[in-house]
DNA sequence: GCCTGAAGATTGTATAGTCAACTGCGGTTG
DNA sequence: CAACCGCAGTTGACTATACAATCTTCAGGC
């Protein structure tokens, strides 16, 4: 007696039924939608699931895993599953590679390298890359440019060892952080988001107006287990937003 | 005959095995870590896991499944399963309620409310909650403390057919990000970050330095399909970071 | 040479059942 | 009364199998 992947309406619609798991999944995040359900109230058991849309369990438990991995319900064994309480901890924001976030905008790209020089850590450096005096380095600093106009400062310190070409890299082309991801598959990343006042070599790099403030991004990125590059990415404030949204259907 | 649980080693471990899925999970994340599979390389097909890890097909299934919706694998009907591009969108950064940032840094939190009235929507606020002009709003300004130092100052309006009762909340208890969430179930979020300089109101509620910028989140919240609440959320650029951290591991 | 169609590989979905581990409850026992 | 035991409900992990949809490959026919 098998399902023949029609079984739920009996009518019309033979286009193209949805999975039994997605259907018990939309039934229940729905509920959550409208209010029906609540943080901390209990939902169906699999076993009452089994029964009321008259599926196996795996089918059931495969629901109900992925709304657990999506965050909508916490589960326990012996007791039950219930909805969570709503994403305790806070939005997210995206970060994105400049490059990629400028074509996007339908503009083009356009990189110039000030420096990119190989060089060994001073007290400086060393703190920032948390490695000892006289490693060896590659400093770069590049500006990145939509359509002409300047929107991002970008300076970077790698560690040598872990990427020996980057100081012959053309960074006109790709983003040094492209290359990076690219060689070294990342492990960690962090970022750190603040506004300052520029400097005055930033401001003339960036061709800011006296007053004008920065958006200072600092990135740091492990590979391998360790810290292998610093970046300070600078951006006028006027010219520069990050944004992003995030809806809860992404998670159903 | 049933596998008892202890087949993979066989000699000692007792204590617990981990599970099935997991294991594969892992082998194949350790090796993109490693650096033995680069985006785009083949891996294994369910059937080959069957064979060489000696379960079940829905067993391998589970584990590509997981390791798919982690992002870390694609897969295709007919294909196979290969190493997905790492992460082609950046980063992102976590933006967290400000009461709970300041508490768990061990400060105490407080908050003075300026205003709290309700209004009707004039040509601009009419714009920003996209509502047509004469609509009823709460308008709020509250300046958030960490131990007596402004960091945060919050202006909001919020629909007030959404949250009749906004107007006669205690802000210094609960924030009105707080009360919101509880309120109404957020559908979607949406965040702006960008670096100013301030008006000469907010620089004296947050006592800044004449020349101290700022770093001014914009945030709209939607529910039950409508942008509910316009709130500018501006932190002292000295004394506020936005900051997160992303591992790889959080996907597997 | 080129189109077609069959076969095989691979993933997607689903069923039916098993054993284990955890939890809460009620009844039994000391 | 309190401690213990066992049972029912629940989730977690797994097996074995089945059929459908999609894609590749290759042989056969025109």
């Amino acid at each position: 007696m098998k399902l023949q992947r029609d079984d739920a309406g009996g009518d019309a619609v033979t286009k193209r039924a949805t999975p039994h798991y997605k259907v018990i999944k939309r039934s229940i995040s729905d509920a959550v939608k409208k209010g029906d359900l609540k943080p901390g109230d209990r939902i169906p058991s699999e076993a009452e699931l089994v029964a009321r849309f008259n599926v196996s369990r795996m089918t059931a438990n495969r629901a109900l895993r992925e709304l657990q991995a999506a965050g909508v319900i916490v589960r326990h064994a012996g007791k039950g599953s219930f909805i969570a309480e709503p994403a305790p901890i806070g939005q997210l924001i995206e970060i994105r590679n400049i490059a990629d976030e400028v074509r996007e905008r339908g503009h083009a790209w356009r990189a110039r390298v000030v420096r990119n020089d190989e060089e060994r850590a001073d007290a400086e450096t060393a703190a920032l890359l948390q490695v000892s005096l006289g490693t060896r380095l590659f400093h770069s600093v590049i500006v990145h440019h939509e359509d002409d106009l300047p929107i991002q400062l970008e300076e970077r310190f790698v560690l040598a060892s872990i990427a020996p070409e980057y100081g012959q890299r053309d960074f006109t082309r790709a983003t040094p952080n492209e290359y990076l991801t690219r060689i070294a598959p990342i492990e960690r990343v962090e970022h750190r988001v603040s506004a300052t006042m520029p400097d005055e070599q930033t401001r003339t790099l960036l061709t800011l107006a006296t007053d004008e403030p920065v958006l200072r991004m600092t990135r740091r990125t492990w590979s391998r287990g360790r810290l292998v590059s610093h970046a300070w990415l600078t951006h006028p404030g006027s010219r520069f937003e990050l944004s992003a949204a995030f809806a809860i259907d992404d998670r159903c």
